[in-house]
DNA sequence: TAAACATTTTTGGCTAACCTAACTTGGTGA
DNA sequence: TCACCAAGTTAGGTTAGCCAAAAATGTTTA
């Protein structure tokens, strides 16, 4: 079963709302995705039909196992590139965030273990460098 | 006016094609998307409206100076992600260019100046620890 | 508890991007 | 040169994702 980016948009939307919040409402669903309620009613029918969200109309809205999993996944992700481009590349946060929100998408498995484990290296085998790298941009910033 | 990811990545095609063999033809496109050729014709007129491309049916192909300058800057993103996933990152040839191809459209200018600055700062301030890194997952990799 | 308000849903309609099938055109080899 | 084949095009149709307007439901307050 094929899921568009899109819906795993929705889904990472809802998984955040759940953490934030406890409740998923369709409003505030369109508010942070920036679409009309109706645009979420239809998300919310076809990722049903997937088995990834419990929806019947006027009740309350829960990601299933299957749509928490892949939430998630999408959600670490997001995670681990924002700190990537803050910390390591020194990009101020909201670009970082902008930027790692659409390739959290896309980034294959390998490439953001591999990110990971980059940056891992990196700040333990020479944390002086890159802390010189971090200072010259911030005061480039200027 | 309002390009999307795909027109983009239509224009990236003919810029690729044209330096590659001088001629841009719609069979060429088709198979270097993954679509059909009447999809390529839809493109075509569409950017050809916007100014993009220079297009009448049966006519040769070409990109306007408008047209070739996205498409420029979106491959030389192109270039510099796929430069960093592999020799920084060390990711496998293929990985790293599905990656880049994704992230080239959405990269703000920001984050890909960076990559480069950092990509030169790494490899001039501590291309011993890089080479170690990279030489770690190789190994791995078996 | 019922009116008023907020939220959700349905309806109907739009655009981008794709396709198949059928057609036109252009170039090539007999 | 002309018939044929490859390439390009048109016509007509699908799907995903979005929206505005109106209807339905849920919630709150007088």
């Amino acid at each position: 079963m094929e899921i568009s980016k899109r819906e795993e948009e929705y889904l990472e939307t809802m998984y955040m709302l759940h953490k934030n919040r406890g409740i998923i409402r369709v409003k505030d669903i369109a508010r942070m995705m920036k679409v009309k309620p109706p645009s979420v009613v239809d998300a919310l029918k076809k990722l049903n039909e997937k088995g990834l969200v419990h929806y019947e109309k006027y009740d309350r809205i829960l990601l299933t196992e299957k749509g928490r999993k892949i939430a998630e996944t999408t959600y670490s992700k997001h995670i681990l590139l924002t700190e990537f481009f803050i910390e390591i590349l020194g990009i101020p946060p909201e670009i970082a965030e902008q930027d790692a929100c659409q390739f959290e998408h896309y980034v294959h498995e390998i490439t953001a273990e591999r990110i990971k484990e980059f940056a891992r290296f990196i700040q333990e085998q020479c944390p002086y460098v890159l802390k010189q790298f971090i200072k010259e941009k911030l005061a480039e910033e200027k």
